[in-house]
Parts: C-alpha cells; structure tokens; sequence
DNA sequence: GTTTAACCCTGCACGC
DNA sequence: TGCGTGCAGGGTTAAA
C-alpha cells in the first residue's frame, strides 16, 4: 500500500472512527497477531491502552496513519504490502488473518487484516513519536504545500542516485512505492536510471509535476487494486487506479501512448516498468 | 554517500 | 493428483 491507498483509508477512518470510544481491543490468539503489535511485548498491554479511550483525529505521515486519542496517545498504524483495515459488525465473521478487533462503544468494530505481516500497529505517546526512528525520518510529502518545486530540485541535485531508488526512498520523498514511482516516471518521460543529479531545469519541473499530478490522479480513483488479497478500502471496496495504470505490471504490452512494448527490468529484487521510447 | 542483499510471511505456480 | 520447492511482493535496515 502506497502513499493514495493510505490517504484513501485516511479519510474513510476520519469519517467512519473519528468521535467514537473504543470499547475493547481483541488481538487475535495465533501467534502471527503478535508480529503485527510486534513493539508491545504483550496483548494486554497493547489492549489496556486503547480500551477507553476516543478516537480525536486520523493523520497520514508517509505511509503511516496516525490515530489521536483523547489522552493524548496515539494509536500507530503501517499497512505494510497486505495490511487493511475493514469496518465490521459483530455479527459478521472475521475473515482470515484477522490480527486485532477494536470494538466501539458506538457499535461496530474495526478489524486490522494483514496475510503476511509486513503491516504492524503500535500505540505510543504522543510526545514519544520523535524517537520513532522510522517515522522520523519520513521525508516530505508531495501533497504538501511546503513542497514546492526550488526544494525539490535542490534535494535532487544534491544526492547522486538513480531516480527510482530515490523515489522509492522514505527519507526523500515520502509516500511512493514500486507502483507509483514507475507510473510517475512515464508521466515525466525520464527513465529510471537517469542521475537525480543531471537532470535538466525542465526535466525536474516535469518530476516534480508529474509526482504531484499521478498521487492526486490515484487518490481520486481511490487506490490501486492488483491482484488477488490485494488493497481495499474500508469497506472492502477495491479501488480504480489500476485501469489507469500506463507501465506497472504491463510488460510486454504496447505503450499506450506510442505502441511500444513496455520493458521491464529488475533492480534489486523487484521490477521495474518502463517504456524505453516514451522515457529517456 | 549510494547500492545491494536479506528479512519478514503467505499463497501460488511450477516441476517431479 | 499430490506434494515439495521456489519465489513474488513492499518496505526497511544492515552491510557492502
């Protein structure tokens, strides 16, 4: 789950949990509930802190969602690639994998659902999260209105990298994974292995929109959805983007914007899709 | 400073 | 058909 399926299940949550009390926390008994609450040593600890408490205000940094509660904690939520959050009865049957249960006071519950357990959950004080390694360092987001065009291109002149591994990179901009850093080069033209650092004044304005322009672009189409346990939204609706996708997953397939045959390449373990006419 | 590899886990594809 | 093996997949971090 990128950057536009966690601000997607951000604004659900802000619609659908902000104002409720939690009423009681269920971690699942197998083993893997305890991989998701992994920084906790013990389920009732975890359990103990939310039990009580009200929902306030949902937050996205990066790829986190941030849920305040009313003494000040905040409850920390990372998807990680198969976590989901799905709004649930009690009546309904929990689906496989199901790690935690937060049950409301207002009725209905909120299920956290993870197959592979990338994705974890922690709660934390509020004045403790600056000693989160990971979410500290989270980098700017290109939804922001603080990032502006002159600092990113300061910030890419000044590393030396390859543009999709620093795309991808949390501590440089924050929100982009495998997918949408791909998407976001084809909307640039540039290819993946052009130097962040010999970009000409064009070609970094074109980045720079073109970042902005797919996020927004897959966060009104509600995410992408590929495969089979892949990414819904909190009611289990799959997302849009995926139709609109121009290289992901589409090796071999005419470009389509010049009917070249997409290529695609594998950089340290994962591929990469690009269109070696379109992108240059 | 950047780049690569390993790790976490499950489900699926493939070969015997 | 059934079983075992290998690997994809996203993100982070430690190591190169």
């Amino acid at each position: 789950m990128e950057l536009p399926e966690v601000e997607v299940v951000r604004r659900d949550l802000e619609k659908e949990v902000v104002g409720k009390r939690i009423k009681e926390v269920d971690v699942r008994a197998h083993r893997n509930a305890m991989r998701i609450i992994r920084r906790h040593a013990r389920r009732k600890e975890f359990a103990d802190r939310l039990a009580g408490r009200k929902i306030t205000k949902v937050d996205r940094r990066g790829k986190y969602v941030l849920l305040t509660l009313d003494d000040g904690d905040v409850l920390v939520v990372h998807f990680g690639m198969s976590g989901q959050f799905l709004r649930g009865t009690k009546r309904q049957a929990l689906p496989p994998h199901t790690h935690v249960v937060i049950d409301f006071v207002q009725g209905g519950d909120l299920r956290y659902v993870d197959p592979r357990t990338f994705g974890e959950m922690f709660v934390s004080a509020a004045d403790e999260l600056g000693g989160i390694r990971e979410l500290d360092h989270v980098a700017i987001d290109p939804l922001e209105d603080t990032f502006t065009w002159p600092e990113f291109s300061g910030e890419l002149a000044r590393h030396a990298a390859k543009l999709k591994p620093l795309l991808m990179d949390q501590k440089f901009v924050s929100g982009l994974g495998n997918i949408y850093s791909d998407e976001v080069l084809f909307a640039a033209g540039l290819r993946w292995d052009r130097m962040s650092d010999a970009l000409s004044s064009q070609e970094v304005r074109r980045l720079y929109r073109a970042m902005r322009e797919v996020v927004q672009d897959a966060i009104r189409f509600r995410g992408t959805t590929l495969g089979d346990e892949a990414y819904v939204d909190l009611f289990g609706k799959p997302g849009e983007f995926q139709n609109e996708l121009k290289v992901y997953g589409r090796k071999g397939m005419a470009c389509r914007r010049c009917r070249t045959p997409i290529d695609a390449v594998k950089i340290s373990g994962r591929y990469t899709y690009y269109c070696p006419q379109c992108q240059s």
